[in-house]
RNA sequence: GCGCCCAUAGCUCAGCUGGAUAGAGUGACAGACUUCGAAUCUGGAGGUCGCAGGUUCGAAUCCUGCUGGGCGCGCCA
C-alpha cells in the first residue's frame, strides 16, 4: 500500500465516519453511501484532498450540497490524522488541507527501494499476455510496426511494475497465402540473378531485401537449387528466407530494447491439427456451415455484419481460422487476460475474434484489442506511403538510425493509442533536441552531476532521518515529493487504463518539478542539515526518473 | 450505405472511472548565468473544447443527431 493510498483511506474512514455519526444523529437521512470520490484538486487553493460526497448525497437527503457538508464536517474527528484543516467550497466540495510532514516518509522509502520504487503487488501475479507487433515475417519493420513495438513493450513494463505477471508474444504469420507468394517471389528473384529471365509475380513482395536475401544465399549456396524441383525448391527458399527475416526482426526489436518471452509460430498450430480441431468444435457446436464449397463461421451470430470464411473451397483454411485457434491456445496455456495490440486497420477483426472466443465457451471480457491508429510518415511535406510491395517504406532500423532509440521511443509511447499520428521524419532529424524526451533526461543527468560533485567535495550521501527532513519546506520541494510520493499509483493507474502513455506525462512533470527545485533551493549549500535532506530528495528524484525511463525502454544517462 | 477511431491554443498533443478558473510542449514576445549542467528557469500573450440538442447540482468527458477527417467492410493477412 503507498503512502498516498494510505492516506486517502485515513481520510475516506473519518469522513465516512462522519456521516454515518451525522446520520445516526438524525441530522441527515440517507440509505446508503454515495459512490464518491476523494481526489486531488487541479487547484492548490483547494486543498491536498476534496471530496464530493455532499454534492450526491443532496438528492436523497433533500438539502443543499453545502448544508450537508457542514453537517459532515461537524461530525469529523481530525484526531490522530494528518488532517490540519477543513473547508467547505464551491457547489458542497469538503476540501482537506494535510499536514504536509506525511510526505517525509516516502524519501527514505525511495532510497531503500531504489530500483524497485514505483512498483506494486496491484495484479497480485495474474497471469497476462501482451501480444504486439507480430509483424509479416515476410518484410522487414515499418513504422507502424514501430509504434507497436514501443507500446506494446511499454504497456508489458507497466503492468509488470504494477505486480501482473507478464508474458511479451510475437506471434509469427509463416503460413498461408502469403508464404506462397512470398515463395514465388524468392524463386523468380532467385532465378533472376542466376540470370534466367523469368517474370517476376505481379503480387509478389516487390522489396529490395527480397533481391538481397536471395543474394546472399546464391554468395553462400550456389545455383544448387537450379535444377530441384519447384515446389520443393519454394519450400527451401521460403525455409532460408524466414529464418534469416525472423532472425533480423528479432536483432532490429532487440536494438529497440525489446525483448520477447514467446515467439509463435503459425505453422505449429497447423502441425499439430490445433486448427483442424478447433474447426471441428466449432462445427460441431453448429457454429460452421457449408456455402458455395467454403466452411462459413457465423459470426453474425455475435454481433458482425457478415459470416466469415474459415476454410476456404480449395480445403485450406483462413487466417481467420489460425487465429482462432491461436487465441484459444493463449487461454489454455492459462492468462486471466490476454491483449493484443493491432493497426487500427484490423479493427472489423475484434469482433470475430471474441465472438470466435464466446463461441468457444470462453469469457470474451479476457480478450482486449487496443487498436492503434495508423502512422502517417512526411518527409519534405509528402505523406509517405508504408506499403511493403512497393518498398518504399521507412523501416524501424532507419528511424533508430535517424533520431535514436530513446527519442523514438518516447515520441512513440508519448501518445494514446487512439490519436493518429503524424511523423515528420525532417523535423525529427533537424531538431531532435526539441524532443521532450531530452528534457526528462537532462534532469536526470543534472541530478547525476550533483551528486558527482557533492562526493568531490567529500559530502557523504547521509543516513537522513525523518527529522531531518523537515527541513524541506520549500513549495518546490514539497510539490517535488509529492510528486514522488505519487508514483506507484501513477503506474497502477497507467496499468489499469492499459495507457502507457501516462508515463511520459508523470515523467516530464516530474523533471519540470525538479528543475524548478533546482532552480529555487541550492542542493550544495553550507547548512549540513539542509544540504542533507536535499541531496535526498535529489538522489530520491533520480531514481524516480530512472525507474520511469527504463519503465518504457528509454535510457537514463548520467551524462550528455 | 454500414462499422470503428478522431476533432481541445498558430502547430503537436495531455486532460485519471463526470468536478471548482481546461493544461503541457513547440512557435512568437519580454526577462534571468562571477556559485550545484542555460539541453534550464521566470513572465505575460494565445480557447465558441467541431456544431446543435439532451442527461446532471456540475459536461472537453456520458447520450442523440449533424459536419469534417482517418481506417475498414476479400475464399488477403
Amino acid at each position: 500500500m503507498s503512502l498516498v493510498r494510505n492516506i486517502e483511506n485515513q481520510i475516506k474512514k473519518v469522513l465516512e465516519q462522519a456521516a454515518i455519526e451525522a446520520q445516526e444523529a438524525g441530522a441527515l437521512t440517507f440509505a446508503a453511501l454515495p459512490d464518491y470520490v476523494l481526489e486531488v484538486p487541479r487547484e492548490k487553493v483547494h486543498g491536498d484532498f476534496a471530496a464530493n460526497i455532499a454534492m450526491l448525497l443532496a438528492k436523497e437527503a433533500k438539502m443543499a450540497p453545502r448544508k450537508i457538508a457542514e453537517i459532515i464536517v461537524q461530525h469529523i474527528h481530525t484526531q490522530h490524522t494528518w488532517i490540519d484543516k477543513i473547508e467547505i467550497a464551491g457547489p458542497g466540495f469538503i476540501n482537506f488541507y494535510l499536514n504536509h510532514t506525511w510526505l517525509y516518509e516516502v524519501l527514505p522509502l525511495v532510497i531503500e527501494q531504489g530500483d524497485y520504487y514505483g512498483r506494486s503487488e496491484f495484479g497480485a501475479g495474474k497471469k497476462v499476455q501482451v501480444e504486439f507487433v507480430s509483424a509479416n515475417p515476410t518484410g522487414v519493420l515499418h513504422m507502424g510496426n514501430a509504434r507497436g513495438a514501443a507500446l506494446g513493450d511499454s504497456l508489458a513494463g507497466v503492468l509488470e511494475a504494477a505486480g501482473f505477471d507478464v508474458s511479451r508474444e510475437f506471434y509469427i504469420n509463416d503460413a498461408g497465402n502469403q508464404i506462397e507468394k512470398f515463395g514465388q517471389s524468392l524463386e523468380a528473384r532467385y532465378l533472376q540473378l542466376l540470370g534466367h529471365e523469368v517474370p517476376f509475380p505481379e503480387d509478389g513482395y516487390h522489396g529490395q531485401d527480397i533481391i538481397d536475401t536471395m543474394q546472399t544465399l546464391i554468395d553462400e549456396k550456389g545455383d544448387k537449387y537450379l535444377t530441384m524441383d519447384e515446389a520443393l525448391r519454394r519450400e527451401l527458399l521460403v525455409k532460408y528466407a524466414l529464418e534469416v527475416k525472423i532472425d533480423n526482426i528479432r536483432k532490429t526489436l532487440e536494438e529497440f530494447g525489446v525483448y520477447y518471452d514467446v515467439w509463435f509460430s503459425e505453422q505449429t498450430l497447423h502441425d499439430s491439427g490445433e486448427v483442424a480441431k478447433t474447426i471441428a468444435t466449432l462445427k460441431n457446436d453448429g457454429y460452421i456451415y457449408e456455402k458455395e464449397g467454403a466452411l462459413w463461421f457465423q459470426t453474425t451470430k455475435f454481433g458482425d455484419e457478415k459470416d466469415e470464411v474459415v476454410v476456404r473451397g480449395n480445403g485450406i483454411p483462413t487466417y481467420f481460422a489460425a487465429d482462432i485457434a491461436y487465441h484459444k491456445n493463449k487461454f489454455q496455456r492459462g492468462f486471466e487476460r490476454v491483449i493484443n495490440i493491432w493497426g487500427a486497420d484490423h479493427h472489423g477483426h475484434v469482433a470475430r475474434m471474441k465472438g470466435a472466443m464466446e463461441a468457444l465457451g470462453y469469457d470474451p471480457e479476457q480478450l482486449t484489442v487496443i487498436l492503434m491508429q495508423l502512422v502517417r510518415l512526411f518527409r519534405g511535406g509528402e505523406i509517405l506511403r508504408m506499403s511493403k510491395r512497393t518498398g518504399t517504406y521507412v523501416t524501424l532500423n532507419e528511424l533508430m538510425e535517424e533520431v535514436g532509440r530513446d527519442a523514438a521511443r518516447y515520441f512513440f509511447v508519448m501518445r494514446s493509442p487512439d490519436s493518429q499520428m503524424d511523423f515528420d521524419l525532417d523535423l525529427a532529424k533537424s531538431q531532435s533536441a526539441d524532443n521532450p524526451v531530452f528534457y526528462v533526461q537532462y534532469a536526470h543527468a543534472r541530478i547525476c552531476s550533483i551528486l558527482r560533485q557533492a562526493e568531490e567535495m567529500g559530502y557523504e550521501l547521509p543516513q537522513v532521518s525523518l527529522e531531518e527532513c523537515h527541513v524541506l519546506s520549500h513549495p518546490a520541494e514539497i510539490t517535488l515529493i509529492r510528486k514522488i510520493a505519487d508514483l506507484p499509483d501513477e503506474i497502477i493507474s497507467a496499468a489499469e487504463n492499459l495507457a502507457p502513455h501516462r508515463m511520459t506525462t508523470y515523467a516530464h512533470d516530474l523533471a519540470s518539478l525538479f528543475h524548478g527545485f533546482y532552480t529555487n533551493c541550492r542542493v550544495l549549500t553550507d547548512e549540513p542539515e539542509l544540504r542533507h535532506a536535499r541531496l535526498l530528495l535529489t538522489k530520491a528524484t533520480g531514481i524516480c526518473i530512472k525507474n520511469v525511463l527504463h519503465l518504457i525502454g528509454v535510457s537514463a544517462p548520467e551524462r550528455m
